[in-house]
RNA sequence: GGGCCGAUAGAUCAGUGGAAGAUCGCCUGCUUUGCAAGCAGGAGGUCAGGGGUUCAAAUCCCCUUCGGUCCA
């Protein structure tokens, strides 16, 4: 970070001062005379009750501003991309409007949509999660909105003066600010293994946007200059709405209509003077713990003069509100761009935000359902976002399935905590701070849950949420898994051929490297692995090609057995055939089932996964149940039909903006691909992706689709398993067959299998039973005679019987013997080894273990029981007799002694 | 991706190595004009699956599958 780094010409020749912030030593560069940076803490908010800007404005009007001035300024307009970084395997969620880009614009493998361009993203951030609501201006999603430059080395753009000046303009000009109001303040920025200068941009206490200059690597060692030079701002949609608008916090700006409806809902009215004073002093606060909350809380009281608890009463309601409202918002984004609420991954935190929101409307006390209050959002934001209209019933559909879950959670957890109550005060005990951590971390139920249900009082500690995180913070490994290939320099991309002319399969090329056994040519017409996709296999001269794979934009093509390729001569190549067709139906019959299981379950079906091998397809798809059987008939269905109606398949490269203006986000099915020219693979209007996959030409050549089971992998998510084609064909016939085997076993027909089947098992059902029955009724009809014909000491019977039978019995037999009165039970067997039961009836005093004991001894085991029941066994069967004499005279010894 | 909790009758769950249970529901009978209730009796179990330890495993250990939950 040098200071000539932010020597701006641009703040030189506009009369730019550089100043040290008096507080925090920070230098920025400003016209006016303050003293200070500009941000909170350093002054405090100036704008609530008195805008800086010149009009009012809303969300949308805001956005609307920024973009068409950065268009009148020579900038193209894009369209946001999803707010689940489906591109990405490093994060879940698009935090920044940079995400969009990186990696590959900003390595430079992919040009950008537009350069330069502006946008507003959606982004959403959970870090800050617990703050919302609270400071009066945190968000869990907002949109940042930004001017991006990608300089390439000779074809640059602009860079840092005529950013700055943009950033400037827009405020002054655009929104009527007094230039002096603002300051560019120098800072350092860091992320993503990139680095450079920026400035933040501070306006009345809050910074509003950041102007980033992307320069260096800081991967391993020192920082290098980047290839590409990027320019990443970000100006705070939400915050800018709220300086515009002078509100008590940024809530009120950003969801006028929506916070309206919601204080008719609940009851209250608006109490702008406290919620002033509350915004100003969380502005000035570092807000980390529930102590820090408390904090801040009592000094907004301090400064009103009022009671804590009075303070409290007031705000309560809103910080509750703005929650919901926040939350909302989030959720219906992250489920309109594919999110379904699940157990993990992305789904967690759609999750999160629905239990998090039902918590609060239950503090508001608030009757209406959930999903009533996403459906004002939809209503209210879909002037920006016409795609949540063509959602909205899906978004709603999805909240109450989740909204539901949630009350099953609270109706098992009110059972448990009641369990657990009862358990404990049996102990004399209460419920502890280590019970509502596990409650919470197993069962769902946080403190305030637990406290409603509980019947004592229950004391939540400062430090819970810690104590929760501190069980998690456990060592955490993660399995890099990645082919490391270290390619020469100067190789050119790959020129790939199959898009051209998916028939050829034979060619001749120029071998460009050979790294021991992976051979780079100038052009391939090998598809490398991607997409979930299996690559080709063939051949390369007499050698045997295995697999290909891209690193970059260059197929590597892996070879088996010696290696005949030479670098700089042409060598011919053949790609597998069938293999090849395999695998191509397989990916046009997955875009088909893809089609068929959106049309019949609704449009909050995504793939989130897929693989086509060449026997069998996979497809994972986020949904919120279990497929039906009759849904899984109308898939199938509607896939073979989709089949049948031979329909063009149409592969072809379009301008990506133009794309997603006539397609929408549903392209991005196997994730979102960068770029200025995107492929679209259209089956009609059924299905259309962006996919680089190799396709057939027409639907027909599909042949036919035969799914062959559906399972829930995971909550939220459904995977189907298919086939296609030859592979269709060849699972039905070993199903066919298998039938045909089986319903020749069992004498009968295909058609009547299952019947047959359910029958032989009922049964055979039947059957154990009536053994059950039978076995019990010899017993019952030996039991008398043995008791009878026992020998008796001082009127007690002792029954000696030893034969081959399971323990199992043996017992039942004993229990039928001692349910006779005044009798002992010697019974044993060699089956498995020595086994003896010992017991009596009730009305006998002797006790049956130690007696026992002697006997084991004897078998070489050892045994145990009750007093009158008694039961061991040892290995030795050969001594079986001898130990059960032994056990025999035992008990007339004790019997005698009783007497 | 990781941690924790869990899987026993149709449902909800007890069951700390020695005899598989409770409550509700279901069936039959009695009672009742009928219903609810009551009384009496009955059916219903691969203790998730697989291995191991042990004389003995629903119970202890390991693996697998599935569910719940928290965290990233």
């Amino acid at each position: 970070m040098e200071p000539k780094d932010y020597e701006l010409e641009f703040f030189k020749s506009n009369g730019f001062q550089r100043r040290q912030c008096s507080r925090c030593g920070r230098h920025f560069w400003t016209l006016g005379h303050s003293d200070t940076c500009g941000e909170a803490p350093c002054v405090e908010y100036t704008f609530i009750g008195n805008p800086l800007f010149k009009e009012k404005l809303t969300v949308h009007e805001m956005r609307e501003s920024y973009l068409s001035f950065l268009e009148r300024e020579g900038h193209e307009r894009i369209a946001r991309y999803p707010i689940t970084a489906r591109w990405r395997d490093d994060v879940f969620f698009t935090q920044a409007s940079i995400y969009g880009f990186q990696p590959w614009v900003i390595e430079g493998v992919v040009d950008p949509p537009a350069n330069p361009l502006g946008i507003s993203q959606t982004c959403v951030r959970f870090n800050d999660i617990d703050n919302v609501g609270k400071t009066g201006s945190h968000f869990t999603m907002f949109e940042m909105m930004a001017h991006h430059v990608f300089n390439r080395k000779g074809k640059e753009i602009y860079w840092k003066d005529r950013t700055t000046e943009l950033c400037h303009r827009f405020l002054t000009e655009v929104q009527g600010l007094e230039p002096k109001a603002v300051n560019y303040s120098e800072a350092w920025w860091e992320g993503g293994g990139n680095a450079g200068p920026c400035l933040e941009v501070f306006l009345a206490g809050v910074e509003i946007a950041t102007l980033v200059f992307m320069e260096y690597a800081t991967g391993n060692g020192d920082p290098r200059p980047l290839e590409m030079q990027v320019v990443d701002t970000g100006y705070g949609l939400e915050r800018l709405t709220w300086m515009s608008q002078g509100t008590p916090s940024a809530y009120e700006a950003v969801f006028g209509d929506v916070l309206r409806e919601l204080k008719t809902l609940s009851g209250t009215n608006t109490d702008s003077d406290t919620l002033a004073e509350y915004a100003k002093v969380a502005g000035s606060m570092k807000i980390e713990t529930a102590a820090d909350v408390r904090a801040l809380r009592a000094k907004a009281a301090a400064r009103l003069r009022i009671d804590p608890d009075e303070f409290m009463k007031r705000i309560r309601p809103y910080e509750s509100m703005y929650v919901i409202c926040d939350h909302t918002r989030a959720l219906m984004f992250m489920l309109n761009d594919g999110i379904v609420p699940s157990n993990v991954r992305q789904g967690y935190f759609a999750r999160l935000l629905v239990r998090r929101a039902l918590r609060e409307m239950s503090q508001l006390e608030m009757k209406s359902k959930l999903s009533d209050i996403v459906a004002m959002q939809v209503e209210y934001f879909s002037k920006d976002f016409p795609e949540l209209i063509e959602n909205k019933e899906g978004i709603i559909k999805l909240v109450d399935v989740e909204q539901d879950k949630y009350d099953d959670t609270l109706v098992k957890g009110r059972a448990v905590v009641n369990r657990l109550e009862d358990t404990l005060s049996e102990a004399g005990k209460a419920i502890s701070d280590e019970d509502l951590v596990e409650l919470y971390d197993s069962h769902g139920l946080n403190p305030e849950v637990v406290a409603e249900f509980a019947k004592g009082e229950i004391d939540v500690p400062d430090d819970f949420y810690k104590r929760v995180a501190a069980k998690h913070a456990k060592a955490r490994e993660e399995a890099a898994d990645v082919l490391e290939i270290t390619l020469p320099e100067g190789i050119p991309p790959t020129k790939q051929l199959f898009y051209k002319d998916p028939r050829k399969l034979k060619f001749r090329a120029k071998v460009l490297a050979v790294v021991d056994d992976l051979v780079v040519l100038d052009k391939s017409y090998f598809y490398a692995e991607s997409g979930g996709q299996e690559s080709d296999t063939g051949t390369m001269k007499d050698m045997r090609v295995v697999r290909a794979d891209k690193v970059g934009n260059v197929v590597v093509h892996k070879i088996e057995g010696p290696m005949q390729a030479v670098v700089g001569k042409q060598i011919t190549s053949i790609v597998d055939e069938r293999r090849r067709r395999r695998l191509q139906r397989h990916h046009t019959a997955t875009h088909i089932v893809n089609g068929a299981a959106r049309a019949v379950l609704g449009n909050h079906v995504w793939q989130t996964g897929a693989h086509k091998s060449e026997d069998v397809a996979r497809l994972d798809i986020t949904h919120f149940a279990d497929i039906e059987p009759d849904e899984l008939d109308r898939i199938e269905k509607l896939a073979n039909e989709t089949v049948l109606a031979g329909i063009k398949v149409d592969s072809r490269f379009m301008d990506r903006a133009d794309a997603e203006k006539r397609y929408g986000f549903r392209l991005y099915q196997g994730g979102a691909v960068p770029g200025k020219e995107i492929r679209v693979v259209k089956i009609a209007d059924f299905d259309i992706e962006a996919c680089g996959g190799i396709h057939c030409k027409n639907t027909l050549e599909v042949g036919a689709i035969t799914i062959i089971q559906t399972r829930r992998i995971q909550d939220g998510v459904v995977r189907l398993e298919f086939a296609s084609g030859m592979a269709a064909v060849e699972k039905n016939m070993a199903l066919s067959r298998a039938a045909a085997k089986t319903s020749s076993m069992l004498m009968t027909t295909s058609d009547n299998l299952v019947s047959a089947v359910a029958r032989l098992q009922a049964e055979s059902k039947d059957r154990l039973k009536e053994i059950e029955t039978f076995r019990k009724g010899v017993v019952g009809e030996t039991v008398d005679d043995l008791v009878a014909k026992a020998p008796r000491v001082n009127g007690v019977a002792i029954v000696r019987h030893v034969q081959s039978e399971d323990m199992k019995h043996l017992v039942k037999l004993a229990k039928e013997i001692i349910a006779h009165p005044k009798t002992v039970a010697v019974l044993a067997s060699d089956e498995g080894g020595a086994k003896i039961v010992l017991a009596r009836s009730g009305d006998v005093d002797i006790n049956c273990r130690p007696l026992l004991g002697d006997a084991m001894i004897m078998v070489g085991g050892s045994g145990g029981g009750k007093s009158d029941f008694a039961q061991g066994g040892g290995p030795d069967t050969s001594r079986l007799e001898e130990a059960v004499d032994s056990a025999v005279s035992s008990i007339r010894k004790a019997l005698k002694k009783e007497s």
